[in-house]
DNA sequence: TTAATATAGTTTCAATTGAAACCAATTGCA
DNA sequence: TGCAATTGGTTTCAATTGAAACTATATTAA
């Protein structure tokens, strides 16, 4: 009898993808638990407000490209916001199809109190890792951001 | 006047757990493209063949606990593997309630093919980065992967 | 034994999501 | 001008998902 079965070789728990992702979901959980329940915001709300309280008058778009969340989301999310009356929506003057949106005062006081938990709970992942590692974790993360990962489908 | 709005600061491109979130969901959607049109298969059934092609005889629930999945999406994948005939699933002759499973030689068949796209994938991930890096970064995983990152609710 | 409890896995139902269609306003260009 | 193509944003519809209920088997304790 030949030899058996030389079957492929893949280590879920060493494959850096996997890896990656069980990780940034337990962190996204760990912190949509510091707003969802007491503030009553879902995960994509809590995105559309962040960059909403970093700079006023985003359009939707813009925001949807800042949060690299779909258009569909941030429109269900702005309605929501809207809803709750966390935003103030502006038709631009210049451009009747888009609006610029902005924290309401009431938005503010709960992206306010929203801001330093979040803050809090970075601090404490970074925590863990020696300053040298901290450095070497954003260094990466800024390359492989800006690398191209993906073959491009119809490219050369 | 007093001073104004002193409101709170978040860069949404600086705070680790969304740029996290970005790129972890950036990888998994590259590496589903890699399998999901060719072989038809989502990513949870991907996540249960990796799995089961690694360790033959699991119960559905240990592909849970090992995928980091709930038991109703694996519930679900193991009956579409199933229809497509890429795995055995046998009643545990000790315990009805649970049945192993493991690839039929057809899953076996796609689960090689896709291991060394996935693995290629990976390499190009870390071949952005110098190998210290690289080792820095495992090496983060590790200690995160071991860490309590969230309050347990009710602990003391 | 047998009744209560726990476990493996599935089904149901409602909420979330994304793709595609859609509406309205704007721009490009014949 | 005016009509085709584009863009900002919303709606619709179907697929995906998770929580909770459920089925069937196993275990525990009376």
């Amino acid at each position: 009898m030949p030899n058996p079965k030389p079957h492929a070789e893949l280590r879920l728990e060493r494959f850096l993808p996997y890896r990656l992702s069980v990780l940034s979901n337990r962190v996204s959980q760990d912190i949509a638990r510091l707003y969802s329940a007491r503030f009553n915001l879902s995960i994509t709300e809590w995105r559309v407000m962040a960059v909403l309280g970093h700079e006023r008058g985003l359009s939707a778009n813009t925001v949807a490209e800042r949060t690299a969340m779909d258009k569909v989301a941030v429109s269900r999310a702005v309605s929501a916001l809207m809803g709750k009356k966390f935003l103030n929506r502006q038709t631009d003057p210049a451009d009747a199809r888009r609006s610029s949106l902005a924290l309401s005062a009431k938005g503010y006081a709960v992206f306010d109190q929203i801001v330093p938990l979040a803050l809090a709970y970075e601090r404490k992942i970074l925590a863990h890792l020696a300053p040298e590692a901290q450095n070497t974790l954003l260094a990466i993360l800024n390359t492989l951001e800006a690398a191209e990962l993906a073959e491009k489908p119809g490219a050369e």
